[in-house]
RNA sequence: GCCGGGGUGGCGAAACGGGUAAACGCGCCCGGCUUAAAACCGGGUGUCCCUCGAGGACAUGGGGGUUCGACUCCCUCCCCCGGCACCA
């Protein structure tokens, strides 16, 4: 027996399946009926910050095991990979550290592509993207083109969150606690001309299809709260001295008759015209400026202010005027930017109200019961929500609506390292596209990353000057990139059709891999690229370019690698895989990663535990290796360790295939060995031995193969998944289980299938049952091949 | 504040439809092999009590409940992690 060598074994293996492509799909071939079983396996994408952390290597061999047990059972399996590669860490290693970001990337990518290939993932590198390459971002230059055609992508004027430190646009799903997710500063608003995507248009869609698609309950919470649809009424105040009608958005129009002020956001277009020409013109514009340029996150935490207008707006529930304030809890992005003030009923409103003694007048009684709201009196608040709406709208003062806080997805950056978008301005025809045919537009070189004011592209001045493509007259091109979230919402339909040079991918192709059977990924994309990426698909549906309205069909999340209680980002010293395989090898640390318990649970990391897997890996290499010696079991053999060696494979197959747990098939090959190590001369030594290897593949595929082959067998990679016999699952005795009023008092052996009164007799018999009933009458629990309970 | 998820030995965990709590592994203890150590192999290991047994009691964050029987179901409280948060 030669010494388990994880560096020759894994060297070797790999250099076989790289030589076989032995993990390449192929497409279905057109105009041919295809019938295999296919399924399409994917982990979201890295981004190459240079080095794999141990987070990747639970998520992609999480992803590995998925794939190989698929591909036993029978399916095609499309697992591809690519990387994430545009963005401001690379941007920002240049800037700091000299150098360019297309050449700090690819290096890091280089370095990565080995790791994964290291760690022996099965993986199909024929169909590898990369965001950066301009083979693809032509593509999604050419999708951005085919929203833009179907107003799903637009320009405008609005506030947006700026981050001071990266010198960009952040979306609003970028912004935690009013901090830019990727540096941490606060995040400033200001008011931008910024492109946006549309998602709104999909608010409803994106609610109501997660009912269909298989998530974690966790995950459709955090997307349905995101979008925040809230169900109420839109009402119209009147105001008298502008001579129009102001909407409110409210949740509860059955307070309307409580309403005793009206208050407007300090951002809105509304707060100049109502005071313009009037004394208090100059206080309120003053406080309005001021207001409205501080942080979100300050502006609600401390103590309301606001400052009267002088003006008034008409209740249209009981005609009666009410001051117009201007005040900064009022936000501008939700509702209408203005609202009527019940502070009997609203928590803020009352705040308000005390602070500046506005009158307060309840509406709703204790019993929920509405009061003081003239013919509406005494009717149940949930029914006077209807009541009150069909009233006013009756009069058109009102109407039922919908409001929604998801709002529409900035994706313009103004920075280097990302997709240019494809337009250009000309001063006679506005924003021009560049045609198909000139895609893709390719991110110049420039003598400095850094922003000064401007986005770096303005800086390109010979790329940023061309003619419009219109009229030929001068035009400039946009010089703000994509949000790398662009990337990143339609990667997935790339890999089906990754060399396609006439089109992003080919509908039928797309349609036949899609949508994704298992996808694996962090939790933390919950509402910014899963999100994005089911908007993607939907609008991708409507042009008529997919067959399918939604791209992740089953989703799952890893928990997070920690160290020291904090998250594994960027690669920590002493625990790369690059150091680990070195140590111990792939095969280790892919079972080490995924024994740590439940892989939806966070899990504190540990080198200790490795010694341990390392242990484990060279006890079943003497152990198979031993049991090699041994002859061939016959088929069928019925011994207790080929019963034990079917009930392995009816749990480990149960696990990974119904529960989606990847611990506890480990334990239960584990208990397996033992068997086999203390009955090594059991005629089914050799089934038992050849049945946790091939067991244990999906997990340590290098050594599984190499003790394959000890065994006598070729190609376990390709070998069908086990199968038990469900005959050798049956038992004939079972430890039954003998209690007295609840508490264990003993455990007997008896034969499957006895009557009740058969199991009774038996329990009774038991010394030790006896001794704890003391003769006494009993009434008898029975669960039949399991439990006798006698209740004294 | 609102909405999720969780709390089981010294540690990671298991117990999947209410039916043997702690499988599997780590650590630790004892023994074997060895000149020795490592590696490897075998055995033990929830806590407490005693008369040391084929003994007993107590044990799944605290308290209560349902049940013959609860880690599992219900109520309540505490703690940890995550999401949202002036959303009208």
């Amino acid at each position: 027996m030669e010494r388990y060598d994880a560096r020759a074994i894994e060297e070797k293996w790999q250099a076989e399946w790289a030589r076989e492509g032995a993990f390449a799909v192929a497409n279905p071939e057109p105009g041919t009926e295809d019938d295999r079983r296919h399924f399409y396996m994917l982990e979201m994408l890295p981004y190459p910050s240079g080095s794999l952390h141990m987070g990747h290597v639970l998520n992609y061999t999480l992803g590995d095991v998925v794939t190989h047990f698929h591909r036993r059972n029978g399916s095609t399996v499309l697992r591809p990979m690519g990387f994430d590669s545009f963005g401001l860490p690379a941007e920002n290693a240049a800037i700091k550290e000299g150098g360019n970001p297309l050449e700090i990337t690819e290096r890091s990518i280089a370095a990565i592509e080995n790791q994964m290939r290291r760690m022996g993932w099965a993986i199909d590198w024929a169909r590898e993207v990369s965001a950066h390459e301009p083979t693809y971002y032509r593509w999604t230059q050419w999708l951005f083109l085919r929203l833009l055609e179907h107003g799903l992508a637009y320009r405008k004027e609005a506030p947006v969150n700026w981050c001071p430190n990266d010198q960009t646009v952040l979306s609003n799903e970028h912004v935690v606690d009013g901090r830019c997710w990727r540096c941490g500063a606060v995040v400033e608003a200001r008011n931008m001309e910024q492109w946006f995507f549309k998602i709104t248009a999909y608010s409803d869609e994106l609610l109501d299809d997660l009912e269909t698609i298989d998530w974690p309950e966790r995950t459709k919470k955090i997307q349905r709260q995101h979008i925040g649809r809230s169900e109420g009424a839109e009402l119209l105040f009147r105001i008298d001295e502008l001579d129009r009608d102001v909407a409110v958005f409210t949740t509860r129009p059955d307070t309307v008759f409580g309403a005793t002020f009206f208050v407007v956001a300090p951002e809105s277009p509304l707060v100049d015209e109502l005071v313009d020409g009037t004394d208090r013109a100059d206080e309120v514009r003053a406080y309005a400026r001021i207001a409205a340029a501080r942080p979100t996150e300050e502006r609600a935490s401390r103590e309301k202010t606001g400052v009267f207008t002088g003006r008034h707006a008409i209740n249209p529930a009981n005609g009666e005027r009410l001051p117009i304030w201007v005040a900064d809890y009022v936000l501008m992005q939700y509702g209408t930017g203005a609202i009527m003030a019940v502070p009997a009923h609203d928590e803020r409103d009352r705040e308000f109200a005390q602070t500046y003694e506005l009158p307060i007048v309840p509406v709703i009684d204790d019993g929920g019961s509405l009061i003081n709201s003239g013919r509406f009196d005494g009717l149940a608040w949930r029914e006077a929500i209807v009541a009150i709406t069909q009233w006013l709208s009756e009069q058109g003062k009102g109407k039922s609506a919908i409001n929604y806080h998801l709002r529409d997805w900035s994706f313009s950056r103004q920075r280097y390292w990302g997709c240019p978008i494809p337009v250009v301005y000309c001063d006679d025809h506005g924003i021009v596209p560049v045609p198909d045919d000139e895609l893709p537009v390719l991110l110049p070189e420039v003598e400095n990353y850094r922003p000064k004011g401007e986005p770096p592209l303005a800086q390109a001045t010979d790329w940023i000057n061309v003619p419009c493509p219109r009229c030929g007259k001068p035009g400039r091109r946009e010089a703000d990139t994509m949000d790398t979230f662009v990337d990143s919402s339609w990667y997935f339909l790339r890999y089906t059709d990754p060399h396609d040079e006439s089109a992003p991918f080919d509908r039928r192709v797309a349609d036949y891999w899609m949508p994704i059977d298992q996808y694996i990924g962090g939790i933390d994309h919950a509402k910014g690229h899963l999100l994005y990426s089911r908007f993607f698909v939907k609008a991708l549906n409507d042009l008529g370019l997919l067959g399918f309205r939604e791209p992740f069909q089953r989703l799952f999340h890893q928990g997070w690698v920690k160290l020291g209680g904090k998250k594994m980002s960027k690669s920590q010293g002493g625990v790369t895989p690059d150091e680990l395989i070195d140590r111990f090898g792939a095969d280790p640390i892919r079972i080490y990663i995924l024994f740590q318990g439940p892989a939806d649970q966070d899990i504190d990391w540990t080198p200790d535990g490795i010694d341990a897997t390392v242990r484990f890996v060279r006890r079943l290499w003497r152990i198979v290796h031993e049991a090699a010696e041994r002859p061939a079991s016959p088929p069928g053999v019925d011994t207790a360790l080929a019963r034990k060696a079917h009930e392995v494979i009816a749990r480990v197959t149960d696990d990974i295939e119904r529960r989606f747990v990847f611990n506890t098939p480990i334990s239960a090959v584990m208990e397996l060995i033992n068997e086999l190590s203390k009955a090594p001369d059991d005629p089914a030594a050799r089934f038992a031995a050849e049945t946790a290897v091939s067991l244990l593949q999906p997990y340590v595929p290098h050594v599984a193969e190499e003790l394959w082959a000890v065994l006598g067998h070729s190609r376990l990679w390709e070998e069908p998944w086990p199968a038990a016999d469900e005959s050798l699952l049956q038992r004939d005795t079972v430890q039954l289980v003998l209690q007295v009023n609840g508490k264990v008092r003993d455990r007997v052996e008896v034969p499957v299938g006895l009557s009740e009164a058969e199991l009774v007799e038996r329990a009774k018999a038991s010394p030790k049952v006896q001794a704890h009933l003391n003769g006494k009458e009993v009434r008898a629990i029975v669960v039949p091949d399991k439990l006798v309970n006698l209740v004294v």
